[in-house]
Parts: structure tokens; C-alpha cells; sequence
DNA sequence: AGATTAGCTATGATAATCATAGTAACAAGC
DNA sequence: GCTTGTTACTATGATTATCATAGCTAATCT
């Protein structure tokens, strides 16, 4: 037998997360719904996104149970996508891509495209996973952004 | 004006990040130089990924200097891939998605995938992004993985 | 009535990806 | 000295995904 057997890495979590989040416009929707936002326009004006592509990854997101799509008007009938516990979990990865693209894709004398807080004690957490102040692990709604000048 | 503007995302450090890894292969790719691979034909093997595929992924991650080509023997002339430290550092985004992925996609009574220890003080660190028993932040080299039975 | 809004779908052109095969440069065995 | 194997790719033609652009539906606003 010549070949090498291909080992399986149908298990692999990176390969799991890579099939739900690795993409693009999945990515910057995500961000978008990060930022709190949560309708189809918006996020088409904010990723750039065509209409299909835009309908086709939020599908791909409610059928993976990042998101729920949910009406948020009746008269006429509007939808709106909001995360799911299990989305609202992925911005630990989302996270470490922005600290990872501040370290190293930073423009020289650029400050940071957005600082965030710390709400529980105040500190300006940097490029941190855990608070600068008070040591606590970082996860979603406990920090508070706000955009650079 | 009825037509609201398209905010500049260009410098949104997610978008940069998304740039450089937001492909299935490219995550793969990575996994498995993290796992410590190296050569062309192992990325084959394991990520399943065609040739030119490969190929393409490769150069766009050497472009973008996360990796880098290198010599390893020269009668007859081969090349590998090694990290550089700006790809060393994409450790924590991976290390999200596989905690991610072993959250919310693992099959019930399923073991995790892969075990780190951390080496410095010999602690499971779980799913955590610091250590369980030090507290220590986790990063590139800190952790030893040993694959599940 | 006509314009506007929101959340999409339809269409045809272009670009990316696929499976499969092949190449270049050597080494090792018979 | 010729076949077989190894490694790191490239070439080709078919299939699939993505693109820009336009349109649609149901309702509200003027």
C-alpha cells in the first residue's frame, strides 16, 4: 500500500467552526449583528453583501442555530435576525480576530478602529482576552465599544 | 438624498482578519500547522484540499506573511512552510473556534477532540482561554495537545 | 394615485473551485 | 540503465458559486 491513509477530520472542531463561520460575509454579518445590528438592509449597506448572498448566509446561520429569525412587525410583516445564545458565543472568536488584525494588519500610528470597556470596572481593556483592571475573562455584553475619532 | 451611506468598513480590523483567514481551506491549513506539520503533501492529505488549492492558499498566506516557504533539503530541491510569528499568534483565534465548536456542535457523550495540558503547570484547561489552575494566559506553545482515544 | 420601505427573488455573465491527469527533478532498487 | 517512487506542484475542462443589476410583494406614507 503506497498511500498514506487520509486521517479523519470530520471531528475536528476547527473544521466544525470553519463550516458554520468560515466565510466572509458570514464573518461580517456576524460583526454587524456584534454591533447590534439586526435587519437585512442594514446589514447590506454595512458588508456590501449582495441580496442573495446576504439571503443565502443568513439561512446558512438560522439553520445552524447561530441565529433566530423572528418578526419584529405584523403589519406589514417584518423580519429581523437576532443571535442565539450559541451565536452570542462566537464572539470569542470574533474577538480574537480583531486582536489578532490590531496587532498585525494595523496601519503604523493608526489608533485602535475601536476601544472597548470594560462595564463591570471601567478599564479600557486594549488587546486584552481578559481585563487589564480586574482580571475577569472577556465575553459577549461585557464590554462596551466605542468607535475611534 | 433617500439613499443612507455605506459605512467605510475597510479599516475594520475584523474584515482584515477575515481577509487573510475567512476560507475554510486557509483554516485548515492552519490547523494543521499548529498541529505541526509542514509539507504539501500532508496539507493534502489531511485537509483533503486539491493541489491548486493548496497552491493558491499557500501563497495568498505567504503573501500575507503569515507563513513562510522555506528549503529543507536541496538534492533534489524541496520546500516547507513553516509560521511566522504574525501566524503563530492566529493560535488564538483557532483556539476560539475549536472551544466554539466543542460547546455547541460536539455529539452528546462525545469526548473533546484534543486535550491540552498546560505545560507550564501540568493543568486541563478544558475549553478556558486562561488557565484553570495558574490562571495564566493561553497562547501559541503554552498548551501540549494529545488526541483523544 | 404615486412614491417609498423592507425583505427579499430572478437572471445572465463572470469568477472560483472541482476532479483528474500530468510534469520536473531527483533517488533507490534491480 | 530502466522502471518505480517521491515531492511539490501545474494544466485542463467541467461544474458551481458569486457578481451586478433588475424586479417583486405587500404594505404604508403623502
Amino acid at each position: 500500500m503506497p498511500r498514506r491513509t487520509i486521517i479523519d477530520t470530520s471531528h475536528c472542531p476547527v473544521a466544525k467552526s470553519a463550516d458554520v463561520i468560515g466565510d466572509r460575509w458570514t464573518m461580517l454579518i456576524l460583526r454587524e449583528m456584534f454591533f447590534g445590528r439586526s435587519r437585512f438592509d442594514d446589514f447590506q449597506l454595512n458588508t456590501g453583501a449582495t441580496p442573495q448572498m446576504l439571503a443565502d448566509r443568513l439561512r446558512q446561520l438560522t439553520d445552524h442555530e447561530v441565529i433566530a429569525r423572528e418578526p419584529y412587525q405584523h403589519r406589514p410583516l417584518r423580519y429581523q435576525y437576532a443571535l442565539t445564545d450559541k451565536g452570542k458565543d462566537l464572539f470569542s472568536v470574533l474577538y480574537a480576530m480583531r486582536n489578532w488584525a490590531e496587532r498585525w494588519c494595523r496601519d503604523e500610528g493608526t489608533p485602535l478602529a475601536i476601544r472597548y470597556i470594560h462595564r463591570r470596572c471601567g478599564s479600557d481593556v486594549g488587546l486584552q482576552t481578559t481585563c487589564p483592571g480586574c482580571g475577569e475573562e472577556l465575553g459577549y455584553g461585557d464590554l462596551k465599544g466605542t468607535v475611534s475619532a
